[in-house]
DNA sequence: CTTTAAAAAACTTTCGAAACTCTGTTGCGT
DNA sequence: ACGCAACAGAGTTTCGAAAGTTTTTTAAAG
């Protein structure tokens, strides 16, 4: 009842369960409910997503080349392993492009891009502006915001093969960072951060950005890997 | 008939037809069998490769996120369309990275990567050593061994992720290469280069490995990205 | 003759069951 | 008791048909 959709499939437009549960998985692989290593048997998927093996096997088979989930013919699907030196691996990358991504963002992005960068960060800010209690329990949507924030400050950039080669490795980073949540204090001086970033792209001040979103990534990675004994099994 | 199947199974490992179908699949694009922007419709893949619809969706999907294959929701998959730019920031991120992981195999690389360059680069060089005629009549062969001999000289790489990155984009230079083919004549000096460039991996010159890949792979961008108008249709 | 709408054909997407493979167990022979 | 082989259970992989969209065709009205 309450309000009919008032949304219109203007020309159509895509349900598409398989993309849906594609979503779902990699969220929930992300934030650890799967943890790393953990068995994708067909019994327990079809459980929680309530979608048929093909479906499954296809959402699955997407997220193995984004190399979330790894595959062993015969014997079916686990999450990735993490590792110490895998994050080392993803960050040193994911931190290059982003940087040189952006860079390149702020040297010709277009209107498009300055309109991108000024509301997804108009979001986060909100968002990262809310006490520390309220901001834990929103925490889902600070995720969303945080990554739309960072898509847009590389979304300039003109080389797309550079930005769908970063992708997958956000969503790296952005597992590193959830699993070690868990076993540190949230650190809240992220918010000044990201400020000084959007001042600094939107004056067009492209080494400053790029400076800035360097030390603002290696930082991180460099907190999650002092709590990496906490949530890797076997790790120094 | 003839000699019965020589080879064991001895643990097991993967009939997988799906993955047969994707090999297939992706040769049939990288050679223009399927040309850019072609339409891979249900009917015709299911004939072309005896699988039901579901495998075959399952080798598009992964096709697909190594950006060979285009999906529309409800439409359909095809074949990924080529352009004059898109081959320039292949090219370039290819390059860079094919540099980077050979510098760091030179550097790193132990006695099994040692190895594998000396005999991938035997094979390669035999078949280049071959007649013109002979090496054209084995062109499927040459491309294995090629693709085997820079697979190896990178091998040695620390970084797994710079490997993985790199796979595909490999792909796509090839299949540039191989649209771009038929409308020009085959260059024999590549033979040469190959040869150099061996010689200054398996002799540790890192720095000269690195210079002659560049050299080696830019040139034939820029063989490749003279003949574009040729087999792109809208192309300047 | 053009435009619009309805019906049909063609196609994509999803499903659930059949076929097959692996894993752990039981029973037999040494 | 130990090792090996056949057996049973669980799980993965493949298939072909049903359900749902898009595109084309057809027909009617302006």
């Amino acid at each position: 009842m309450a309000a009919a959709s008032s949304r219109r499939k203007v020309t159509s437009s895509a349900a598409l369960v398989s993309h849906d549960v594609q979503s779902r998985l990699k969220g929930d692989i992300l934030d650890g409910r799967f943890p790393p290593g953990s068995k994708l048997g067909t019994a327990l998927l079809q459980e929680t997503y309530e979608a048929s093996v093909g479906t499954l096997r296809e959402a699955l088979s997407h997220l193995r080349s984004e190399g979330l989930v790894e595959m062993e013919a015969g014997r079916g699907f686990r999450v990735a392993p993490v590792s110490a030196e895998d994050l080392r691996d993803v960050s040193a990358l994911y931190i290059e492009f982003e940087e040189r991504a952006a860079v390149d963002s702020v040297r010709h992005g277009g209107d498009a891009w300055e309109t991108d960068v000024l509301t997804s960060f108009h979001r986060l800010a909100r968002i990262e502006a809310l006490p520390r209690e309220e901001r834990i329990q929103r925490s889902s949507e600070w995720l969303l915001c945080h990554r739309a924030f960072h898509d847009a400050l590389v979304s300039g950039c003109r080389s797309r093969w550079l930005l769908r080669l970063r992708a997958p490795l956000y969503d790296h980073m952005e597992r590193y960072r959830l699993l070690s949540q868990k076993h540190r204090p949230l650190s809240m001086h992220k918010r000044r951060e990201h400020e000084l970033i959007r001042e600094a792209a939107l004056s067009r001040r492209a080494e400053e950005v790029g400076e800035l979103l360097r030390q603002h990534l290696e930082e991180t990675t460099q907190t999650v890997l002092r709590h990496a004994p906490q949530f890797m099994p076997g790790a120094g």
